[in-house]
DNA sequence: AAGTGGTCTAGACCACCCC
DNA sequence: GGGTGGTCTAGACCACTTC
């Protein structure tokens, strides 16, 4: 490992180690899903010790962005297979099992980003953008009313008709269809009084009081891809939180 | 280092040192804000090396229950200094610096507890609790109102009069009075209309929708040790939520 | 200069998985 | 049996803090 050269640009092997990894998941030379090298391969690859590979990994491990598994390798991390939808989708019922609900796509279209999108996606007002509109429901109710906000040039491809024959959390479907995999997310919520939308879409009287949740969705590097505003009734659910 | 002797109880040697290094957490040892002996010291007094006893204080202070400064030593967390109040108030100005809010307190009285709050608090029903109420002004506007309940036995000398001339975060009043810190919560949100008394507290109509947060805190070891019903005006705020 | 945590190495052995 | 990650050790040196 050949230290850099700048001036005023130290950082531990590890974190240079780290920097690469992560640069390679970003290039996908491995994709989601996929075991990366053992680290004794990438130990010789980068001429360090296995032991300083180690520690890269682990980091990137607690990210989320890696998942090692004992005896088999380490592996990009996927939405597909992940048990632990729930990283996302914070709502849960007040008695009973979490279970992922069922999503009925209303709408996708291609238009013009509004200003406050294009803001957050990191793009120029009037860029393209695809809109979504869909409704989950948990265990046939309707719960959650959104629209979702992706970069037009990046979700090309997308239709309706995608979205609809899709099976399964939708990041999967981003992940295998547009090579973007959600990394992580920052949520606003605040309460409201229901719109007529969006009481016409959860059948639910107009000023029932609803979560709104405001989602901004980032991609490796931490570049914006997505944003979602959503109300979700919370009636007979609610939207957990750990504080740690 | 000793293995365990009775059956089926294998543990890596880091955390067992994990668990003894709670355990005088948990028993007083070093309080919060003192610093715990050194690595190496540790080393010696568990006969282990000084990596396994680094791997053990890497996890504790990953959960916050330590904190590393180089140069200086490992120190139990604290509430005090704690720049980071957010950890647990999530509320933040939808535009400007986030600042710490200010606290009047309405009430602070002692009555046995509900089935409900019992449960949470892992207490029987009609055990002795300690009930306050509060107002938290964000810049002079009042935007929460709690109810708080504690153990009784656990809070037993705390008086409405000990907690208005508290300066500082609640919770550094609980670590320093009544050896209990807080080390995780669990907050459950919903959206629901103002009802009367939380109408007057807040200065609004009646109806308007607000964010109602359910807190469950838990000490060492998982002891369940307050539970906080609040309501939060989110018409200038907003909850903040990383998820990662 | 002495003490602390932070990094890095090299090597050993273990636990798990798959062929 | 061979490969993977997981644990543990021992020792070296660095960076930061305090005296």
């Amino acid at each position: 490992m050949v230290m850099t050269e700048t001036i005023a640009t130290f950082s531990p092997l590890y974190q240079q180690i780290k920097a690469l990894i992560l640069g390679s998941l970003q290039a996908g030379e491995w994709k989601p899903g996929e075991a990366i090298p053992s680290e004794n391969d990438l130990a010789a690859r980068f001429k360090v010790s296995q032991g300083t590979v180690r520690k890269a990994i682990d980091e990137l491990a607690s990210e989320n962005l890696l998942v090692r598994r004992q005896g088999k390798g380490t592996f990009v991390a996927t939405h597909h297979e992940d048990r632990v939808h729930f990283r996302f989708l914070r709502l849960v019922p007040d008695n009973g099992e979490p279970h992922y609900p069922k999503s009925k796509i209303l709408d996708c279209k291609r238009l013009r980003a509004p200003a406050e999108i294009a803001k957050l996606l990191d793009l120029k007002a009037g860029d393209a953008v695809v809109q979504i509109e869909r409704i989950l429901f948990f265990s046939e109710e309707a719960t959650v009313y959104e629209e979702i906000w992706l970069p037009g040039t990046t979700f090309k491809g997308l239709t309706t008709e995608r979205l609809v024959d899709w099976r399964g959390p939708m990041y999967a479907l981003f992940e295998t269809e547009f090579a973007t995999h959600m990394v992580r997310a920052t949520e606003r919520l605040r309460a409201v009084a229901a719109d007529e939308l969006s009481a016409k879409h959860l059948g639910i009287e107009i000023g029932t009081p609803l979560l709104a949740v405001e989602r901004v969705s980032f991609t490796y590097g931490e570049r914006p891809v997505e944003v979602r505003k959503a109300v979700y009734l919370t009636s007979t659910h609610h939207y957990l939180n750990e504080l740690n």
